[in-house]
RNA sequence: CGGGGUGUAGCCUAGUGGCUAAGGCGCCUGCUUUGGGAGCAGGAGACCGCCGGUUCGAGUCCGGCCACCCCGACCA
């Protein structure tokens, strides 16, 4: 018998660490919390990165390269990115055999170094908006570090934008966290609440952070990506001023925007089983994985019926043939499964003499034959229905999962409670109105581990007239509450 | 950084001071197989985490160190 994965019931973080390495989208690398993104999980990397650049620049932005290290004055050039990134850095003192005159930090974002640039490429209003992406590493050196969700060294995308008011830069800030959010649920199929962060959330540097949360199925949420709206901070810090149209001088407004490898881990936690990963169609590397059926008899003839379909399949869907002749089709299924392709093309004796197809959706494991003339035609529906029913389960799953308890003690219930029962589900997001004071924040993460993951858009009416449910004290905004990662 | 746990072949595990460290999975070769993790035969693979100590003798006892995991602190 083959190796087994934790079940998600006995310990969800074995499950999820067993899944990254069963399906061999990662492994441990020999430097403590880094990681190797393998072929399967790079290939997967690969499809976010499509999906998301061409968004990108379908709202006009650009690709550029930034490069690693970083003069360390630069990151004390802005007082708060310094204080919020200071301990996170890993630092480069030596180069050539020689001590440097001044160390280098390697990247754990990049607004110093991108906004020295733009203090030269930046001189007239005719220069903005300047809208450039670039795709990178970065390095953050955590305490505590998981596969994909939080490691030394990640990749992701940053959006730096350079704007002349204030309104445009605040609209392209929430323009890009619409882009996130569309991204989450049209491609991973992983529904997001959007709202903006609490001071003590907020990025280092900005004067506001927006996010988009996701629900895990663990009923912990996960922060999935950020749109920041930095003001004119990074402009005052690195003495970026344009002329205006009116002859004066001001400094540009800015916005920064990313999402990360953690992506990846959101997308397992999101959606994956007992029996491995579970793929979204849009993303997943291989739609389709046909595999043939055969006993020495029957072998010519099924094989070449397989080679026939497939070759016709592969002008319309990413499918892979497993012609292995060394392990049996039960191994082969498994061992799909734990991949996460969304279907299963079975192709037996069976199924050729009554010229058809037997088909295997990954989502529910339900099983149909259909005929081999019309495969294409059916692949094409039921990948669709996959993805849509895999974003209707997460959705209805975080609709089971967001509560609003009438009292402190419910919510103290809801995130210390047992799980035993509905009333003590141990998780999911609390909605509840906030006075708005930091201290009381730090009450409910004391007493529940819970944090503030967003105050959602349109929140301060809702709380209007409402009471905190902590402290009795007028509320000022309705609060979403997590666990998180 | 604090508390707990674990280190024996690629993976999982046995080995309770005594001979050449044992088994399962996986891997390699050959044959037979193939509709939910196939069978037989043969084979390769281990500085038992590292360093030191006790002992005639250490995978096993003692000390130190290291790594990893879990819980906490910390983490836009």
């Amino acid at each position: 018998m083959a190796e087994q994965i934790t079940k998600r019931s006995t310990s969800y973080s074995d499950w999820y660490v067993d899944i990254v390495l069963r399906a061999q989208l990662a492994d441990y690398s020999p430097v403590k919390g880094s990681m190797v993104i393998r072929p399967r999980g790079y290939a997967l990397w690969e499809r976010m990165q499509q999906g998301l650049d061409n968004m990108f620049k379908e709202t006009g932005h650009s690709n550029a390269y930034f490069p690693l290290l970083i003069p360390e004055s630069f990151l004390k050039k802005e007082a708060e990115h310094v204080e919020g990134f200071a301990p996170e850095l890993a630092v480069v003192t030596h180069g050539g055999g020689q001590e440097l005159e001044e160390p280098l930090v390697i990247r754990p974002t990049s607004e110093t170094i991108i906004w020295s640039m733009y203090k030269k490429w930046i001189q007239s209003y005719r220069d903005l908006p300047l809208l450039i992406n670039q795709w990178a590493n970065v390095v953050r050196w955590e305490k505590r570090t998981r596969l994909f969700l939080r490691s030394t060294e990640f990749l992701w995308q940053e959006g730096h934008t350079a704007h002349e008011t204030e309104q445009e830069a605040r609209d392209e800030t929430l323009q890009m966290l619409d882009v996130y959010k569309r991204f989450a649920e049209e491609y991973m199929a992983v529904p997001v609440l959007t709202g903006v962060k609490t001071e003590s959330e907020k990025f280092a540097g900005a004067v506001d952070t927006y996010a988009i949360e996701a629900l895990m199925q663990d009923r912990k949420a996960l922060q999935a990506g950020t749109s920041h709206f930095l003001g004119q901070n990074f402009a005052r810090a690195f003495d970026v001023q344009y002329q205006t149209r009116e002859s004066s001088l001001e400094y540009v407004w800015a916005t920064s925007w990313g999402v990360s490898t953690r992506l990846i881990g959101a997308l397992i936690m999101a959606h994956s089983d007992d029996s491995g990963l579970v793929l979204p169609p849009r993303l997943a590397p291989t739609e389709v994985v046909l595999i043939p059926i055969f006993r020495s008899k029957t072998r010519e003839a099924v094989l070449e019926a397989a080679q026939t379909l497939a070759r016709e399949l592969r002008q319309e869907f990413r499918l892979e043939l497993d012609t292995d002749e060394n392990s049996s089709p039960g191994w082969k299924f498994a061992e799909w499964e734990m991949r996460g392709v969304p279907i299963r093309a079975e192709l037996g004796p069976r199924d050729l003499e009554n010229s058809q197809v037997t088909l295997v959706r990954r989502d529910t494991g339900e099983k149909e034959s259909v005929p081999i003339t019309g495969a294409a035609e059916r692949i094409r529906s039921l990948l669709e229905e996959i993805q849509q029913n895999l974003f209707d389960r997460a959705l209805a799953f975080r609709q089971e999962n967001t509560h609003r308890p009438e009292t402190w003690e419910e919510m103290k219930t809801l995130f210390n409670g047992d799980g035993s029962d509905e009333q003590t589900a141990r998780g999911g997001f609390a909605l509840v109105p906030w006075d708005g004071d930091p201290a009381t924040e730090a009450l409910v993460k004391e007493e529940t581990k819970a944090t503030i993951r967003v105050l959602p858009f349109g929140n301060e009416e809702e709380a209007r007239g409402k009471t905190c449910l902590i402290s009795g004290k007028p509320a000022r905004h309705m609060a979403v509450f997590a666990k998180s990662y």
